[in-house]
RNA sequence: GCGGAUGUGAUGAAAUUGGCAGACAUGCAGGAUUUAGGUUCCUGUGCCGCAAGGCGUAAGGGUUCAAAUCCCUUCAUCCGCACCA
């Protein structure tokens, strides 16, 4: 009979879902059944009009294996799948298209539905989450009116990310390289009134927190460095307009050698100042020029320092009562620290090549460096000098020294600041939660009722955004007029909508207890599943979607919402698939590689198979259409071995009974490892093993076993073939004798002098008296060391012997 | 510039963490069976050499009985952040 995966796939698929195999017991099931429960999760795919792409399976496949693996040790698992079908690629598509989101979104998710069907996944299709459905994201906006209870979301008018080509506002970390990340055209800066959401307040829980994660390392790291903490002092320098300048510094030491300050052109300060200043007029040319650029261009222009002397204000240094000029430059960023700093041009890169355009005094307070060359700027060595009672100290010493001075004077403070920043959290589109928040000219902000959750997205005519920066929405009159709940007089409605982050941020809660319409989720489902084991998912999302939802998480933890102040024990990544050529995947390019093909041609096992062989999982990878292929001879390998039914006892056969231990042991620890490839090369050599010794019924039990996670609609198949009780998906994961996966007999490497002159075969553990003996008797090597000295023997037990002769 | 990685056959990659480099697969070569062909099964395949043997993990140096693995220098590629005070 041949191996027809076509059959066999959809056969043992529709077996699953009719028996619903996979579904993961509720709480109150699991503690009865005694059952220990493991919550495995990828993240839930955004619904795109072009279907799965190739690059999908890779972490839905090894998530998958996972969670098989883990049913098969008797845990209950949760291993759920749903939609992010919020965003702008859809609502884009219904704009051209004429047609409604929701129905746009409605025919891709029963695409993507059963293109992962077609891929044999385990998810409980019972526990499908839908980010657009009422039901769901009147949670989200229940979360909302929470953050807006507590102070943590708070509409601000702010210069904000816009992005050209989306026509509407981004988040910091949705800027990439000056670009949109999801549509890379321009973005520029625009004075926006915007729903901010306080992560700020978290920055220091979301480092700190990280501690005790099993996060890989460079997803901890790349965090770490996006909320960007440093310490140092917040120092005021007194005005000669009479007011104060506040100034942020990692380098409080180097007061004394701060000979002039910058403010960046935005700064409040400034207008303030405007009628003392004697030049205004190229003071105000300068910020109008500055405004005019994007971020892009003002990092572009960075090589070359620009800025303007405020003629008329100065600043008193507080430690050598010095006046200080004031200058305005592109340089120094409105939004990071005070938007001000001292300038330090002795040690600070920037301001010596400032100093160095505009001939500023530049004064040497480290010594150590040559600041006639360049900037000194180690903070490790270096004394004080020039700095009166500093002089002396080493640099921490200083630092300490003149934070107390600066207290003590209430001249300033230690200090610490963050890169991070509030998240701009409104967006001027259609396809998005509405915010639920009305406008009262009497009251002000006034958030919509609890109980009047879900509002409702209403039908629009026109999806289509305006370049004045307002959201279809606002189009709608008899919608966005309302009533104020507070006060019952004429209100309006918030017209913007939620980013695409919003309702990803807690949907892995939602899955604990999908279809509750009281809460979120119960509290004894989250106590029982949270916080998630194992979450897979991109590297993309690190400063994204990992960090918004750690910070939602934790906010639901402090007003008791959730059990656990993290939502996640361990998060892996997995790189990404690339063309043939090498090349990143674009319909442009050409090289994209449809899974419909693949399964289509080799079948779902082979798919799951390759992706997984394909290297290392954390690796970006290019295809290769040849090693698919092998991958379909290795299963039809599988299939001649099992197709038909072998009779005798189940046990494994003398013969192959070491290898198959062996292959027990490592495969389970490969996949626990996430070290999919070299499991499967395991079970290859199995396979092949079973070619060269025929195996027993009980040989192909285990590699059925430890093959179903992998390729589980063969093993399904063979499995019944041959007999077996119940489904392979079912069966125990096997153990493995440690002492059975030893093999009696030993080849040892013999080196003279280091160097690799033969080998011998010696009984495992063999003594090191018994393994001298073998190398002496052996041709080889007793030829070599005939009528020399052995001075030394290194033995290392059951691999090597080193001889060192004279 | 700062931070993080990575560099191994023709190709994708292994190497129990300092102990026989190249498992497993692809490709290629030869053979067998079958015979109209992305069939199956053997065998070979790091490089030089007829061989004995020698040389090999980006390049160079070091530590060690022993280095792909540890240390130093250099080069290359990728990723993240980027005037962050």
């Amino acid at each position: 009979m041949k191996y027809d995966y076509r059959k066999i796939e959809k056969k043992w698929q529709e077996k699953w879902e009719a028996q619903k195999v996979f579904k993961a017991m509720d709480a109150k099931a699991g503690k009865v059944a005694g059952l220990k429960k493991f919550y495995g999760l990828v993240e839930f795919p955004y619904p795109s009009g072009e279907g799965l792409h190739v690059g999908h399976p890779r972490p839905y496949t090894a998530m998958d294996i996972i969670a098989r693996k883990k049913r098969m040790m008797g845990y209950n698992v949760l291993f759920p799948m749903g939609f992010d079908a919020f965003g702008l690629p859809t609502e884009n598509y219904a704009i051209k298209n004429k047609v409604h989101p929701a129905a746009v979104t409605k025919k891709n998710i029963a695409r993507f539905t059963e293109q992962l069907k077609m891929l044999g996944y385990s998810f409980d299709w019972d526990r499908v989450v839908d980010t657009t459905d009422p039901n769901y994201y009147k949670w989200t906006q229940w979360i909302f009116l929470k953050l807006y209870e507590k102070g943590l979301a708070y509409k601000a008018s702010m210069p904000v990310n816009w992005c050209t080509s989306c026509k509407c506002v981004l988040a910091n970390e949705e800027v990439v390289n000056g670009v949109c990340e999801r549509c890379g055209a321009e973005v520029v800066r625009r004075e926006k009134s915007q729903w901010m959401l306080k992560i700020t307040e978290y920055a220091q829980r979301l480092i700190d927190d990280l501690e005790g994660l099993d996060f890989i390392e460079r997803v901890k790291i790349q965090q770490k460095n996006w909320i960007g903490r440093s310490t140092g002092a917040e120092v005021k320098f007194e005005t000669t307009a009479g007011d104060t300048l506040r100034v942020f510094t990692t380098r409080p030491d180097t007061l004394f050698g701060a000979t002039y300050m910058v403010v960046s052109p935005e700064h409040e300060l400034v207008k303030k100042w405007m009628s003392l200043i004697n030049n205004a007029d190229e003071v105000k040319a300068y910020q109008e020029a500055a405004a005019r650029k994007s971020d892009f261009e003002r990092t572009e222009m960075a090589k070359d320092k620009t800025g303007v002397k405020l003629d008329g204000v100065r600043a008193v240094n507080p430690v050598t009562g010095n006046e200080i000029p004031i200058f305005i430059s592109d340089y120094v960023l409105a939004t990071y620290g005070t938007g001000a700093i001292m300038a330090v041009p002795g040690h600070d890169t920037r301001d010596w090549e400032f100093a160095k355009k505009f001939g500023l005094p530049i004064i040497e307070v480290v010594a150590g460096g040559d600041i006639e060359k360049e900037a000194f700027t180690d903070c490790d060595t270096g004394v004080m000098v020039n700095s009166g009672f500093l002089n002396g100290l080493s640099i921490s010493d200083a630092k300490a020294r003149i934070i107390q001075w600066l207290v003590d004077k209430g001249l300033g403070e230690e200090k610490v600041n963050y890169k991070l920043r509030d998240w701009v959290f409104s967006r001027q589109r259609y396809w998005g939660e509405p915010i639920p928040m009305i406008w009262c000219e009497k009251c002000g902000w006034v958030p919509v009722p609890e109980d009047q959750l879900p509002l409702l997205l209403p039908d629009v005519e026109n999806y289509e955004t305006t370049d004045t920066g307002e959201s279809p929405l606002a189009a709608l009159t008899e919608w966005t007029a309302t009533t104020c709940p507070k006060c019952g007089g004429p209100a309006t409605r918030e017209t913007d909508t939620m980013p695409q982050w919003a309702g990803s941020s807690w949907y892995f809660l939602r899955y604990t207890d999908p279809h509750n319409d009281k809460e979120l989720a119960s509290r004894e489902e989250l106590d029982y599943w949270t916080p998630v084991d194992w979450y897979n998912g991109g590297m993309e999302h690190t400063t994204l979607h990992l960090l918004y939802s750690r910070f939602w998480h934790k906010f639901l933890y402090d007003i008791g919402v959730v059990p656990t102040s993290e939502p996640y024990m361990k998060r892996t990544s997995h790189g990404m698939i690339l063309g043939e050529d090498g090349q990143k995947m674009s319909k442009s390019r050409g090289n994209v590689i449809n899974p419909n093909d693949i399964v289509e041609e080799f079948g779902a096992d082979t798919l799951r198979l390759y992706i997984m062989f394909i290297g290392d999982f954390e690796k970006t990878a290019p295809w290769s259409s040849n090693a698919v292929k092998g991958c379909k001879r290795f299963l039809d390998r599988v299939w001649n071995l099992a197709e038909t039914r072998l009779s005798g006892s189940e046990d494994y056969s003398p013969t192959n009974e070491g290898a198959v231990h062996r292959a027990i042991k490592k495969v389970g620890d490969d996949i626990d490892n996430m070290k999919f490839n070299t499991a499967i090369a395991t079970l290859m050599a199995l396979v092949n093993e079973f070619y060269d010794k025929q195996p027993s019924r009980g040989d192909i039990k285990a590699l059925l076993t430890l093959l179903s996670p992998f390729a589980p609609h063969i093993a399904e198949e063979l499995w019944e073939i041959q007999g077996f009780e119940g489904l392979a998906c079912q069966a125990a994961w096997p153990a493995y004798d440690e002492s059975k996966t030893l093999e009696a007999q030993r080849e040892i490497a013999v080196q003279v002098g280091g160097k690799l002159k033969s080998t011998v075969t010696v009984p495992n553990d063999a003594d090191d008296e018994t393994v001298l003996a073998a190398a002496k008797a052996d041709e080889k090597i007793s030829k070599l060391i005939a009528g020399k000295e052995i001075i030394r023997t290194i033995v290392v037990k059951n691999k090597l012997i080193n001889l060192i002769v004279r």
